[in-house]
DNA sequence: AAGTGGTCTAGACCACGTC
DNA sequence: ACGTGGTCTAGACCACTTC
Protein backbone atom coordinates (compact mmCIF):
# COMPACT_ATOMS: atom_id res chain seq x y z
CA UNK A 1 0.00 0.00 0.00
CA UNK A 2 3.30 2.08 0.08
CA UNK A 3 3.94 3.72 -3.22
CA UNK A 4 5.10 7.08 -1.74
CA UNK A 5 8.52 7.20 -3.22
CA UNK A 6 8.52 10.73 -2.78
CA UNK A 7 6.89 10.98 0.86
CA UNK A 8 7.52 14.27 2.42
CA UNK A 9 5.87 14.70 5.94
CA UNK A 10 3.59 17.65 6.76
CA UNK A 11 5.84 19.28 9.09
CA UNK A 12 8.81 19.63 6.46
CA UNK A 13 6.55 21.11 3.93
CA UNK A 14 5.64 23.97 6.59
CA UNK A 15 8.85 24.00 7.48
CA UNK A 16 10.04 25.04 4.22
CA UNK A 17 6.97 27.49 3.84
CA UNK A 18 8.14 29.33 6.80
CA UNK A 19 11.83 29.23 5.75
CA UNK A 20 10.56 30.85 2.44
CA UNK A 21 8.80 33.45 4.09
CA UNK A 22 11.63 34.25 6.41
CA UNK A 23 14.52 34.12 3.77
CA UNK A 24 11.60 36.41 1.59
CA UNK A 25 11.57 39.18 4.70
CA UNK A 26 7.85 38.87 5.53
CA UNK A 27 8.66 39.13 8.95
CA UNK A 28 11.04 41.34 9.90
CA UNK A 29 13.97 40.95 13.11
CA UNK A 30 12.09 42.25 16.26
CA UNK A 31 9.03 41.51 15.17
CA UNK A 32 6.62 38.85 16.26
CA UNK A 33 5.91 35.93 13.42
CA UNK A 34 2.04 34.57 13.67
CA UNK A 35 0.72 32.63 16.54
CA UNK A 36 1.18 29.02 16.60
CA UNK A 37 -2.86 28.78 15.86
CA UNK A 38 -3.32 31.34 13.53
CA UNK A 39 -0.71 30.11 11.42
CA UNK A 40 -2.19 26.54 11.70
CA UNK A 41 -5.75 27.98 10.66
CA UNK A 42 -3.71 29.37 7.46
CA UNK A 43 -2.19 26.79 6.72
CA UNK A 44 -5.02 24.45 7.20
CA UNK A 45 -2.93 22.09 9.55
CA UNK A 46 -2.68 21.42 13.11
CA UNK A 47 -1.34 23.24 15.57
CA UNK A 48 0.89 20.66 17.10
CA UNK A 49 2.66 20.30 13.38
CA UNK A 50 3.03 24.44 13.54
CA UNK A 51 4.51 23.77 17.06
CA UNK A 52 6.97 21.02 15.64
CA UNK A 53 8.19 23.66 12.75
CA UNK A 54 8.59 26.73 15.13
CA UNK A 55 10.49 24.23 17.93
CA UNK A 56 13.35 23.05 14.99
CA UNK A 57 13.28 26.43 13.85
CA UNK A 58 14.06 27.35 17.86
CA UNK A 59 16.68 24.72 18.23
CA UNK A 60 18.44 26.06 15.16
CA UNK A 61 18.76 29.38 16.33
CA UNK A 62 16.34 31.13 13.22
CA UNK A 63 13.80 31.60 15.92
CA UNK A 64 13.12 32.61 19.33
CA UNK A 65 10.20 31.72 21.37
CA UNK A 66 8.51 34.04 24.68
CA UNK A 67 5.98 32.28 26.68
CA UNK A 68 3.07 34.31 26.43
CA UNK A 69 4.39 37.08 24.27
CA UNK A 70 5.18 35.38 20.75
CA UNK A 71 7.57 33.98 18.42
CA UNK A 72 10.75 36.16 16.93
CA UNK A 73 12.95 36.05 14.26
CA UNK A 74 16.43 35.22 16.78
CA UNK A 75 17.94 38.65 16.62
CA UNK A 76 22.10 38.77 16.45
CA UNK A 77 22.36 41.36 18.95
CA UNK A 78 26.38 42.17 20.04
CA UNK A 79 26.67 40.23 22.95
CA UNK A 80 25.20 37.25 21.54
CA UNK A 81 26.94 36.99 18.25
CA UNK A 82 30.24 37.97 20.18
CA UNK A 83 29.11 34.41 22.46
CA UNK A 84 28.11 32.29 19.48
CA UNK A 85 31.12 33.02 17.02
CA UNK A 86 33.77 34.88 18.58
CA UNK A 87 35.84 31.74 20.49
CA UNK A 88 38.93 33.36 22.29
CA UNK A 89 39.83 32.68 25.90
CA UNK A 90 43.01 32.59 28.57
CA UNK A 91 43.82 29.20 29.03
CA UNK A 92 42.16 27.88 31.45
CA UNK A 93 38.30 29.17 30.84
CA UNK A 94 37.94 33.00 31.22
CA UNK A 95 36.32 33.78 27.72
CA UNK A 96 37.55 37.05 26.18
CA UNK A 97 35.67 39.87 24.08
CA UNK A 98 37.30 42.07 21.92
CA UNK A 99 37.56 46.13 20.96
CA UNK A 100 38.52 47.79 18.15
CA UNK A 101 41.70 49.18 17.08
CA UNK A 102 42.55 50.76 13.25
CA UNK A 103 40.64 49.82 10.60
CA UNK A 104 40.40 50.56 6.81
CA UNK A 105 37.15 49.71 4.47
CA UNK A 106 36.94 49.85 0.47
CA UNK A 107 34.85 48.63 -2.52
CA UNK A 108 36.82 47.39 -5.37
CA UNK A 109 36.72 44.56 -8.08
CA UNK A 110 36.97 40.71 -6.65
CA UNK A 111 39.80 38.45 -7.31
CA UNK A 112 40.41 35.40 -8.06
CA UNK A 113 40.05 33.70 -5.10
CA UNK A 114 38.08 35.71 -3.41
CA UNK A 115 35.60 34.62 -6.38
CA UNK A 116 36.37 31.49 -5.88
CA UNK A 117 35.93 31.07 -2.25
CA UNK A 118 32.38 33.45 -2.28
CA UNK A 119 31.04 31.90 -5.22
CA UNK A 120 30.64 35.34 -7.51
CA UNK A 121 31.01 36.24 -10.93
CA UNK A 122 33.46 37.68 -12.90
CA UNK A 123 31.97 41.22 -12.43
CA UNK A 124 31.22 40.92 -8.48
CA UNK A 125 32.94 43.78 -6.38
CA UNK A 126 33.57 43.01 -3.10
CA UNK A 127 34.26 45.23 0.30
CA UNK A 128 37.12 44.78 2.35
CA UNK A 129 37.80 45.50 5.80
CA UNK A 130 40.82 45.37 7.40
CA UNK A 131 41.28 46.39 11.19
CA UNK A 132 43.48 45.12 14.18
CA UNK A 133 41.21 44.39 17.60
CA UNK A 134 42.49 44.38 21.03
CA UNK A 135 42.30 42.43 23.90
CA UNK A 136 42.48 43.66 27.31
CA UNK A 137 44.07 46.43 25.75
CA UNK A 138 46.82 44.95 23.93
CA UNK A 139 46.57 44.66 20.19
CA UNK A 140 46.28 40.63 20.05
CA UNK A 141 44.48 40.12 16.25
CA UNK A 142 44.67 40.98 12.75
CA UNK A 143 41.35 40.74 10.57
CA UNK A 144 41.08 40.78 7.02
CA UNK A 145 37.44 40.61 5.94
CA UNK A 146 36.30 40.70 2.29
CA UNK A 147 32.18 40.92 1.29
CA UNK A 148 30.28 40.36 -1.88
CA UNK A 149 29.44 44.12 -1.98
CA UNK A 150 25.58 43.32 -3.38
CA UNK A 151 24.41 42.17 -0.24
CA UNK A 152 25.89 44.96 1.69
CA UNK A 153 25.14 48.32 -0.34
CA UNK A 154 26.77 51.22 0.56
CA UNK A 155 28.31 49.68 4.20
CA UNK A 156 31.35 51.72 3.36
CA UNK A 157 29.38 54.75 4.44
CA UNK A 158 29.02 53.51 7.89
CA UNK A 159 30.80 56.24 9.89
CA UNK A 160 31.85 54.09 13.05
CA UNK A 161 31.81 50.07 12.12
CA UNK A 162 30.50 48.36 15.84
CA UNK A 163 32.52 45.80 17.31
CA UNK A 164 30.62 42.87 15.98
CA UNK A 165 29.79 42.94 12.63
CA UNK A 166 27.47 40.33 12.47
CA UNK A 167 25.02 42.70 14.35
CA UNK A 168 25.26 45.37 11.83
CA UNK A 169 25.05 42.77 8.34
CA UNK A 170 21.67 41.60 10.16
CA UNK A 171 19.83 45.34 11.39
CA UNK A 172 21.11 47.06 8.31
CA UNK A 173 21.61 44.66 5.62
CA UNK A 174 18.90 42.00 6.41
CA UNK A 175 22.06 39.49 6.28
CA UNK A 176 21.94 36.51 9.35
CA UNK A 177 25.26 35.00 9.58
CA UNK A 178 23.47 31.40 10.56
CA UNK A 179 26.74 29.27 10.38
CA UNK A 180 30.62 29.82 9.71
CA UNK A 181 32.70 27.20 8.55
CA UNK A 182 36.83 27.67 10.35
CA UNK A 183 40.02 26.15 9.54
CA UNK A 184 42.36 26.84 12.21
CA UNK A 185 46.29 26.21 11.27
CA UNK A 186 49.34 27.65 13.18
CA UNK A 187 51.75 30.06 11.08
CA UNK A 188 54.45 32.34 12.09
CA UNK A 189 54.33 35.60 12.77
CA UNK A 190 55.44 37.99 9.36
CA UNK A 191 57.18 41.48 9.52
CA UNK A 192 53.77 42.81 9.09
CA UNK A 193 52.51 40.93 11.86
CA UNK A 194 54.97 42.51 13.66
CA UNK A 195 54.29 46.24 12.91
CA UNK A 196 50.41 45.46 12.85
CA UNK A 197 50.25 44.04 16.61
CA UNK A 198 53.63 43.90 18.27
CA UNK A 199 54.45 40.15 17.90
CA UNK A 200 58.31 39.03 17.66
CA UNK A 201 58.61 38.07 13.75
CA UNK A 202 58.63 34.24 13.85
CA UNK A 203 56.39 33.94 16.70
CA UNK A 204 53.73 31.32 16.50
CA UNK A 205 50.19 32.93 15.74
CA UNK A 206 46.96 30.94 15.43
CA UNK A 207 45.53 31.62 12.00
CA UNK A 208 41.37 31.17 11.53
CA UNK A 209 39.99 30.83 7.97
CA UNK A 210 36.35 31.49 8.05
CA UNK A 211 33.80 31.27 5.93
CA UNK A 212 30.30 33.12 7.09
CA UNK A 213 26.99 31.61 5.58
CA UNK A 214 23.80 33.78 5.97
CA UNK A 215 19.92 32.30 6.09
CA UNK A 216 19.25 32.39 1.81
CA UNK A 217 21.90 30.11 1.78
CA UNK A 218 25.03 32.15 0.45
CA UNK A 219 28.14 32.80 1.38
CA UNK A 220 28.41 35.69 2.94
CA UNK A 221 31.88 36.60 4.24
CA UNK A 222 35.21 35.53 4.10
CA UNK A 223 37.75 36.50 7.21
CA UNK A 224 41.18 35.71 7.93
CA UNK A 225 42.18 36.14 11.49
CA UNK A 226 45.97 36.11 12.71
CA UNK A 227 46.30 35.61 15.97
CA UNK A 228 49.21 36.30 18.75
CA UNK A 229 48.84 32.59 20.57
CA UNK A 230 50.81 34.03 24.10
CA UNK A 231 48.78 33.25 26.81
CA UNK A 232 45.74 32.77 24.20
CA UNK A 233 43.43 29.94 23.51
CA UNK A 234 40.72 29.14 20.89
CA UNK A 235 37.90 27.10 23.12
CA UNK A 236 35.35 25.42 22.04
CA UNK A 237 33.32 21.93 23.30
CA UNK A 238 32.38 19.72 20.68
CA UNK A 239 29.27 17.04 21.64
CA UNK B 1 -3.37 30.13 41.70
CA UNK B 2 0.38 29.62 41.05
CA UNK B 3 2.79 28.48 44.06
CA UNK B 4 4.70 26.59 42.49
CA UNK B 5 8.10 27.66 42.31
CA UNK B 6 9.56 24.26 42.53
CA UNK B 7 7.86 23.64 39.24
CA UNK B 8 9.30 20.94 36.94
CA UNK B 9 7.84 19.48 33.86
CA UNK B 10 6.95 15.36 33.77
CA UNK B 11 9.18 15.24 30.53
CA UNK B 12 11.73 16.44 32.79
CA UNK B 13 11.37 13.88 35.70
CA UNK B 14 10.98 11.32 32.96
CA UNK B 15 14.05 12.56 31.09
CA UNK B 16 15.99 12.60 34.75
CA UNK B 17 14.61 8.93 35.55
CA UNK B 18 16.09 7.72 32.00
CA UNK B 19 19.55 9.37 32.41
CA UNK B 20 20.11 7.47 35.85
CA UNK B 21 19.12 4.41 34.78
CA UNK B 22 20.74 4.56 31.66
CA UNK B 23 24.12 5.69 33.98
CA UNK B 24 23.71 3.02 36.33
CA UNK B 25 24.15 0.58 33.29
CA UNK B 26 20.71 -0.86 33.45
CA UNK B 27 20.51 -1.15 29.81
CA UNK B 28 23.73 -2.26 27.77
CA UNK B 29 25.07 -0.30 24.69
CA UNK B 30 23.61 -2.30 21.46
CA UNK B 31 20.85 -3.32 23.49
CA UNK B 32 17.34 -1.76 23.07
CA UNK B 33 15.24 -0.23 25.45
CA UNK B 34 12.21 -0.57 26.20
CA UNK B 35 9.82 0.78 23.50
CA UNK B 36 7.74 3.88 23.96
CA UNK B 37 4.79 2.23 25.03
CA UNK B 38 6.39 -0.14 27.24
CA UNK B 39 8.23 2.71 29.32
CA UNK B 40 5.14 4.92 29.13
CA UNK B 41 2.84 2.27 31.03
CA UNK B 42 5.35 1.47 33.45
CA UNK B 43 6.12 5.29 34.41
CA UNK B 44 2.70 5.89 34.29
CA UNK B 45 3.09 8.64 31.74
CA UNK B 46 1.59 8.45 28.17
CA UNK B 47 3.58 7.62 25.31
CA UNK B 48 3.93 11.30 24.19
CA UNK B 49 6.19 12.10 26.83
CA UNK B 50 8.12 9.31 26.77
CA UNK B 51 8.96 10.36 23.05
CA UNK B 52 9.54 14.03 23.61
CA UNK B 53 12.27 12.52 26.25
CA UNK B 54 13.98 10.04 24.05
CA UNK B 55 13.47 12.63 21.03
CA UNK B 56 15.46 15.02 23.66
CA UNK B 57 18.48 12.29 24.30
CA UNK B 58 18.51 11.33 20.69
CA UNK B 59 19.23 15.19 19.74
CA UNK B 60 22.39 14.75 22.60
CA UNK B 61 23.49 11.42 20.66
CA UNK B 62 22.82 9.38 23.74
CA UNK B 63 20.48 7.48 22.04
CA UNK B 64 20.06 6.41 18.57
CA UNK B 65 16.00 5.23 17.30
CA UNK B 66 15.55 3.50 13.77
CA UNK B 67 12.09 2.69 12.86
CA UNK B 68 10.75 -0.49 13.03
CA UNK B 69 13.65 -1.28 15.82
CA UNK B 70 13.91 0.14 18.29
CA UNK B 71 15.67 2.67 20.90
CA UNK B 72 19.24 1.83 21.50
CA UNK B 73 22.34 3.93 23.25
CA UNK B 74 24.62 5.54 21.18
CA UNK B 75 27.54 3.44 19.92
CA UNK B 76 30.85 5.40 19.66
CA UNK B 77 31.73 2.80 16.61
CA UNK B 78 35.47 3.26 15.26
CA UNK B 79 34.15 5.50 12.36
CA UNK B 80 31.38 7.64 14.41
CA UNK B 81 34.31 9.11 17.12
CA UNK B 82 36.67 9.47 14.76
CA UNK B 83 34.20 11.89 12.58
CA UNK B 84 32.96 13.09 15.50
CA UNK B 85 35.99 14.37 17.44
CA UNK B 86 38.56 14.07 15.33
CA UNK B 87 38.64 17.87 13.25
CA UNK B 88 41.66 17.47 10.86
CA UNK B 89 41.64 18.08 7.48
CA UNK B 90 43.53 19.20 3.87
CA UNK B 91 42.88 22.77 3.77
CA UNK B 92 39.56 22.82 1.62
CA UNK B 93 37.88 20.40 3.28
CA UNK B 94 39.28 17.11 2.58
CA UNK B 95 38.70 14.88 6.03
CA UNK B 96 41.47 13.24 7.15
CA UNK B 97 41.76 10.05 9.19
CA UNK B 98 45.13 8.89 11.09
CA UNK B 99 46.88 5.93 11.60
CA UNK B 100 48.34 4.44 14.34
CA UNK B 101 52.44 4.95 14.87
CA UNK B 102 54.18 3.77 17.64
CA UNK B 103 53.35 3.95 21.80
CA UNK B 104 53.87 3.42 25.13
CA UNK B 105 51.45 2.77 27.38
CA UNK B 106 52.25 3.02 31.68
CA UNK B 107 50.38 3.24 34.57
CA UNK B 108 51.72 5.38 37.77
CA UNK B 109 50.80 7.86 40.05
CA UNK B 110 49.35 10.94 38.85
CA UNK B 111 50.97 14.34 39.62
CA UNK B 112 49.81 17.50 41.05
CA UNK B 113 48.55 19.39 37.69
CA UNK B 114 46.66 16.04 36.36
CA UNK B 115 44.92 15.81 39.66
CA UNK B 116 43.91 19.21 39.48
CA UNK B 117 42.97 19.02 35.99
CA UNK B 118 40.83 15.34 36.12
CA UNK B 119 39.46 16.06 39.75
CA UNK B 120 41.42 13.52 41.35
CA UNK B 121 42.61 12.86 44.84
CA UNK B 122 45.76 12.73 46.28
CA UNK B 123 46.88 8.51 46.27
CA UNK B 124 44.84 8.22 42.45
CA UNK B 125 46.74 6.97 39.84
CA UNK B 126 46.70 7.42 36.28
CA UNK B 127 47.15 6.04 33.00
CA UNK B 128 49.39 7.55 30.36
CA UNK B 129 49.43 6.91 27.04
CA UNK B 130 52.29 8.38 24.51
CA UNK B 131 51.96 7.94 20.87
CA UNK B 132 52.32 8.84 17.11
CA UNK B 133 49.54 9.01 14.88
CA UNK B 134 50.33 9.35 11.15
CA UNK B 135 47.88 11.28 8.26
CA UNK B 136 48.25 9.43 4.87
CA UNK B 137 51.60 7.29 5.84
CA UNK B 138 53.59 10.38 7.51
CA UNK B 139 53.80 11.06 11.05
CA UNK B 140 52.32 14.10 11.98
CA UNK B 141 50.42 14.32 15.39
CA UNK B 142 52.44 13.51 18.67
CA UNK B 143 49.11 12.49 21.59
CA UNK B 144 50.01 12.43 25.32
CA UNK B 145 46.78 10.98 27.35
CA UNK B 146 46.17 10.73 30.92
CA UNK B 147 43.60 8.48 32.02
CA UNK B 148 42.05 8.32 35.74
CA UNK B 149 43.29 4.74 36.11
CA UNK B 150 40.34 3.55 38.09
CA UNK B 151 37.89 4.22 35.13
CA UNK B 152 39.88 1.59 33.00
CA UNK B 153 41.48 -1.08 35.26
CA UNK B 154 43.66 -3.62 33.35
CA UNK B 155 43.89 -1.17 29.76
CA UNK B 156 47.43 -0.77 29.97
CA UNK B 157 47.32 -5.05 29.17
CA UNK B 158 45.27 -4.54 26.33
CA UNK B 159 48.06 -6.29 23.61
CA UNK B 160 47.05 -4.03 21.30
CA UNK B 161 45.38 -0.42 21.35
CA UNK B 162 42.60 0.72 18.81
CA UNK B 163 42.70 3.93 16.31
CA UNK B 164 39.83 5.26 18.08
CA UNK B 165 40.45 4.83 21.62
CA UNK B 166 36.59 6.14 22.47
CA UNK B 167 34.91 3.18 21.02
CA UNK B 168 37.56 1.20 23.30
CA UNK B 169 36.48 2.82 26.57
CA UNK B 170 33.24 2.24 26.25
CA UNK B 171 33.42 -1.09 24.97
CA UNK B 172 35.76 -2.23 27.56
CA UNK B 173 35.17 -0.18 30.19
CA UNK B 174 31.77 1.38 30.07
CA UNK B 175 32.77 4.55 29.72
CA UNK B 176 31.14 6.69 27.16
CA UNK B 177 32.43 10.03 26.19
CA UNK B 178 29.56 12.44 25.53
CA UNK B 179 31.96 16.12 25.32
CA UNK B 180 35.20 17.55 24.79
CA UNK B 181 36.60 20.84 25.71
CA UNK B 182 39.68 21.77 23.64
CA UNK B 183 41.95 24.94 23.75
CA UNK B 184 43.87 25.56 20.84
CA UNK B 185 46.72 27.48 20.35
CA UNK B 186 50.14 27.97 18.23
CA UNK B 187 53.79 26.75 19.57
CA UNK B 188 57.33 26.15 18.07
CA UNK B 189 58.17 22.80 17.36
CA UNK B 190 60.67 21.29 19.90
CA UNK B 191 63.68 18.92 19.50
CA UNK B 192 61.09 16.20 20.87
CA UNK B 193 58.85 17.31 17.83
CA UNK B 194 61.74 16.65 15.55
CA UNK B 195 62.46 13.81 16.78
CA UNK B 196 58.94 11.89 16.90
CA UNK B 197 57.48 13.49 13.88
CA UNK B 198 60.19 15.10 11.93
CA UNK B 199 59.05 18.51 11.98
CA UNK B 200 61.89 21.29 11.47
CA UNK B 201 62.25 22.96 14.92
CA UNK B 202 61.04 26.15 15.32
CA UNK B 203 58.14 25.37 12.64
CA UNK B 204 54.61 26.33 13.76
CA UNK B 205 52.23 23.60 15.19
CA UNK B 206 48.88 23.65 15.87
CA UNK B 207 48.52 22.46 19.92
CA UNK B 208 45.43 21.24 21.01
CA UNK B 209 44.79 21.03 25.08
CA UNK B 210 41.38 18.16 25.32
CA UNK B 211 39.36 17.83 28.52
CA UNK B 212 37.28 14.28 27.94
CA UNK B 213 33.65 13.77 29.74
CA UNK B 214 32.09 10.60 30.39
CA UNK B 215 27.92 9.86 30.57
CA UNK B 216 27.95 9.96 34.30
CA UNK B 217 29.37 13.84 34.47
CA UNK B 218 33.22 12.95 35.34
CA UNK B 219 36.26 13.99 33.61
CA UNK B 220 37.62 10.82 31.88
CA UNK B 221 40.55 11.97 30.15
CA UNK B 222 43.10 14.61 29.04
CA UNK B 223 44.65 14.82 25.52
CA UNK B 224 47.97 16.93 24.67
CA UNK B 225 48.31 16.84 20.60
CA UNK B 226 50.64 18.45 18.93
CA UNK B 227 50.33 18.98 15.36
CA UNK B 228 52.77 19.81 12.30
CA UNK B 229 50.51 22.61 10.47
CA UNK B 230 51.81 22.34 6.87
CA UNK B 231 49.29 21.38 4.80
CA UNK B 232 46.63 20.73 7.84
CA UNK B 233 44.09 22.43 9.42
CA UNK B 234 41.58 21.83 12.41
CA UNK B 235 38.10 21.92 10.60
CA UNK B 236 34.82 23.45 12.54
CA UNK B 237 31.77 25.04 11.75
CA UNK B 238 29.65 26.70 13.89
CA UNK B 239 26.11 26.96 13.96
C1' DA C 1 -9.76 38.70 30.81
C1' DA C 2 -7.51 37.54 26.68
C1' DG C 3 -3.79 35.74 24.03
C1' DT C 4 0.50 33.47 23.73
C1' DG C 5 3.61 29.55 24.20
C1' DG C 6 4.39 25.09 27.27
C1' DT C 7 2.83 20.63 28.87
C1' DC C 8 0.23 16.42 28.62
C1' DT C 9 -3.00 13.20 26.98
C1' DA C 10 -5.43 9.82 23.81
C1' DG C 11 -5.94 7.98 19.66
C1' DA C 12 -5.50 7.31 14.61
C1' DC C 13 -2.78 6.10 10.92
C1' DC C 14 1.81 5.48 8.24
C1' DA C 15 6.52 3.52 7.36
C1' DC C 16 9.88 0.22 8.51
C1' DG C 17 12.01 -4.14 10.17
C1' DT C 18 11.36 -8.86 11.54
C1' DC C 19 9.25 -13.15 11.66
C1' DA D 1 1.00 -10.37 11.02
C1' DC D 2 3.18 -7.91 14.53
C1' DG D 3 5.80 -4.51 16.98
C1' DT D 4 8.54 -0.54 16.58
C1' DG D 5 9.23 4.34 15.85
C1' DG D 6 7.25 8.49 12.86
C1' DT D 7 3.49 11.63 11.81
C1' DC D 8 -0.71 14.09 12.67
C1' DT D 9 -4.70 15.50 15.02
C1' DA D 10 -7.86 17.48 18.68
C1' DG D 11 -8.44 19.03 22.95
C1' DA D 12 -7.46 20.04 27.86
C1' DC D 13 -5.04 22.53 31.07
C1' DC D 14 -0.87 25.34 32.91
C1' DA D 15 2.30 29.41 32.96
C1' DC D 16 3.47 33.86 31.41
C1' DT D 17 2.64 38.57 29.44
C1' DT D 18 -0.20 42.29 28.39
C1' DC D 19 -4.17 45.04 28.82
Amino acid sequence: MNDTPGFRPLYRQVYEIVVRRLAQGEWRPGEALPSESNLAKELGVSQGTVRKVFDALTAEKVLERHQGKGTFIAENTQERAQFRFFRLARPGGKRLTPALGNETIRVRAARAPERARLDLGREARVVEIDRVRLLEGIPAIREFIVLPADLYPGIEKTPELPNSLYSLYQAKFGVTIMTTHEELSAELATAEDHRAIGIAVGAPILVIDRLALCLPERKAEWRLSRIRSDNLVYAITLT
